[in-house]
DNA sequence: TTGTATGCGTTATCAG
DNA sequence: CTGATAACGCATACAA
C-alpha cells in the first residue's frame, strides 16, 4: 500500500520553476500568463500527474462543486420496479456531469438518515440541494431556501412553500386519459388512487374527479401506495363496490399492472370489459397482458429540468418558480 | 439571500470560553475534556448552530468521509426496469449511513464520463471506491489499487486483477436451474445468455454449459443483453433453430419475460409446451404470466457487502479477495 | 486536562 | 504578467 505522496501546487511550480500562483493561475484558466510560461507548467502537471485538492480549494472558494439529491429511502423501495428512481438519477448525473459537478446521493429513510440529511444539507457541504419525490409537507426544503442554500424540489412538495419546483402535469395527462375513456363510451369509470401524501397521489385523484365529474359520472375510488401490491387490493375493492364498472384509471402502472392481473382473476376481460388506463409509462407496460394504455412522464427530463434549475439558482441567477414537464398518452391495448 | 456567516470553532471557544482545541476534542469525542467544559461547549454549540467545515477537516485529516460509486451508465439503462440498479444503490446507501459517511454517485457512460471519474478518483477526492456492473476489463480498479486507494468490485470485473470483489453465485444458481428443468424431464433445453463482456454473461453461460453437457444433452445458445427487445430477439432465433425446444434459461429476468410472450406468440405454452426460468427475480417475475420461475440473487446485499470490504480496506484492515453471496431458485409457474 | 502554535493545499490580494 | 503573502477552518504535536 504505497501512499505515493500526491504533488501539490508547490510541486509542480518548483518543477516549471515559476510560483505557486502562476501554476494556480494555469490550472484555473486565466488568461493572464504568458503562453511559454503556460506550456511549461501544463508540461510540469503532466509529468507530475497533478490532480487539484478539492478540500484546500473549496476552503478558500467557499465552494464544493457538488451537490446533494435527497431521496426519501421509501422512493426507491417503492419505485425499485420502475423508472422513476433511476430515472431521476440519471437526468440529475447527465446534467451535472455537463457542469463537471458531483452528485452526493442521500437516501433519508429513518428518523436517524432524516437528521444526517438536514445535517449536511445545513452544513452547506454542498452547493445546492434537489429534492426528489416528497411526502407530504417538509419542512426541510423551505428551510435551507432561508438559509440561502440553493433548492429546488423534483416533483413538488406539499404545503406552499416558496421553493422553485419543477414537475410534470399530472392533472393535464389525467384529463387526457380520462376522457379518452369517456370518449371511448366508458360509463362507469373508477380509480386506484396513489398516497394522498404526495402531489403525484393527490393530483391525480383531483384529475380524475374532475374530469369524470364535468361529464356527469359517477366516481368509484380506491385507494393505493403505486405499488402492486396496493393496486390488487384496490382493484378487489372496487370490484366488489362496483361489479359493473367499465374502466379504471391507475395512478402508478404498478398499481395498473395489478389491476390487470386481479381483473384476469375476477374473470373480466380487458379491454372488452373493462379498459385500463395507467400512469408512468414505465417499460414492462409495453409487456403486461395486454399491453398498457398509460399517462407518460418524461421522467428523465424531470431530472434534467430540476438539476438545471438547482445549478442557475446556485450560480446566482433567478428561476420561474415552477416548471410543469407534459405528460402525454400513450395508447395500447389496454384501453 | 442572506448568506449568514457561518460559526467556526473560533466563535464557538470564545462563546464557550475555551479555547478552539478544546471544541476540536469535543466535536471529535475526545475523551480527555473535564465534563463541566465538555457541557459547556456542546451548549455552545447547540447556540450558535456549528457545524464543522468538511472541507477544513478534510485538509488536514487527508480524508473525505466519502467514498464513491461507479457505475457503467449502461447499466442504469439496461437496468432500468429491474431491481439491480437501485438495490445496489440502496444497499450501498444502507451500508454507508451506518458508517457516516457520503455517497458520491458517478454514471460512466461517455468516454468524458469514464476521464472524468478517473480523474476524480486518482484525485483521491474519496476515500474508497466501489466499482459496480464492470464491463470488459476495466484497467482503472487495478490502477487505484496500485495507488494505494481502496478499491473494491460488486461483482467481479473481467480478466485477473488483484482488486478484492464480492458477487454472487453464478454457476451455483443456473445450474440449479438447469438441474431442475432435466429433473422435470425436459431434454431440449435452450438459453438465452447475456453479454458475453461481463462475468454475469459468462458465468452464466458456462454454468448452463456444464449443467446440460454433464446430463448428456445438446446446447442450445442464444445472446442478448438482458434487455427485453433482445430476448425476444434471441428466443424466436432459438426456436427457428429448434422448433421441438422443451424449454429455455435466461439469463436474466427481463429476457425471460420476453421470451414468455414470444413464446405464447409462436404458439407454445408455458410450462406445459416449453418451461421457462429466469435469473435475477426482479418484482415483476411474480406478475408474468404466468409467474416466472426464476433465480434468486441478492442484490440489495451485494451492495452492503462490497460497501462493508471496502470501509474495512479503508480502515486499514485485510479483506479476503472474493466474497461470493448465494443464489437461490425460487419455483413459479413458468417451470 | 487544557492551551499554543503549526501546517494541510488552495485561491486571492497586492505589489512589483 | 508574475511573485510574495495572507487567509480559509480545522486537527494535532507539543508545551504548560
Amino acid at each position: 500500500m504505497t501512499t505515493a505522496q500526491r504533488p501539490t501546487l508547490e510541486a509542480v511550480a518548483r518543477r516549471a520553476g515559476v510560483s505557486r500562483a502562476t501554476v494556480s493561475r494555469v490550472v484555473n484558466g486565466s488568461t493572464t500568463v504568458a503562453e511559454p510560461i503556460r506550456a511549461a507548467v501544463n508540461q510540469a502537471v503532466a509529468e507530475l500527474g497533478y490532480v487539484p485538492n478539492l478540500a484546500a480549494r473549496s476552503l478558500v472558494t467557499q465552494r464544493t462543486d457538488s451537490i446533494a439529491l435527497i431521496m426519501p429511502e421509501a422512493a426507491t423501495r417503492v419505485f425499485s420496479d420502475d423508472q422513476v428512481f433511476p430515472g431521476i438519477i440519471r437526468g440529475v448525473s447527465q446534467e451535472l456531469e455537463a457542469a463537471d459537478k458531483q452528485l452526493v446521493l442521500m437516501l433519508a429513510g429513518s428518523p436517524a438518515g432524516r437528521d444526517r440529511v438536514e445535517r449536511y444539507t445545513t452544513g452547506r457541504h454542498v452547493d445546492g440541494v434537489l429534492f426528489a419525490s416528497l411526502h407530504g409537507a417538509d419542512p426541510l426544503p423551505a428551510r435551507l431556501a432561508r438559509l440561502g442554500i440553493p433548492v429546488v424540489c423534483s416533483g413538488r412538495g406539499l404545503g406552499d412553500s416558496p421553493v422553485p419546483y419543477v414537475d410534470v402535469d399530472h392533472v393535464g395527462g389525467v384529463t387526457r386519459a380520462v376522457r379518452y375513456l369517456i370518449d371511448s363510451g366508458r360509463r362507469r369509470i373508477a380509480t386506484i388512487a396513489g398516497p394522498q401524501d404526495m402531489v403525484a397521489g393527490l393530483a391525480r385523484l383531483t384529475g380524475y374527479r374532475d374530469t369524470v365529474a364535468a361529464a356527469g359520472l359517477p366516481e368509484l375510488v380506491a385507494y393505493g401506495d403505486f405499488t402492486r401490491e396496493s393496486g390488487a387490493a384496490a382493484m378487489r375493492q372496487l370490484l366488489d363496490a362496483d361489479p359493473d364498472l367499465d374502466a379504471v384509471f391507475a395512478a402508478s402502472d404498478l398499481m395498473a399492472h395489478a389491476a390487470l392481473r386481479t381483473l384476469r382473476e375476477a374473470g373480466r376481460r380487458v379491454p372488452e370489459d373493462v379498459a385500463v388506463i395507467g400512469f408512468d409509462d414505465i417499460e414492462t407496460a409495453a409487456y403486461t397482458e395486454p399491453p398498457l394504455t398509460t399517462v407518460r412522464q418524461p421522467i428523465l427530463e424531470l431530472g434534467r429540468a430540476g438539476t438545471r434549475q438547482l445549478l442557475r439558482i446556485a450560480a446566482g441567477e433567478t428561476v420561474e418558480p415552477a416548471l410543469i414537464l407534459p405528460t402525454e398518452l400513450v395508447l395500447r391495448a389496454s384501453a
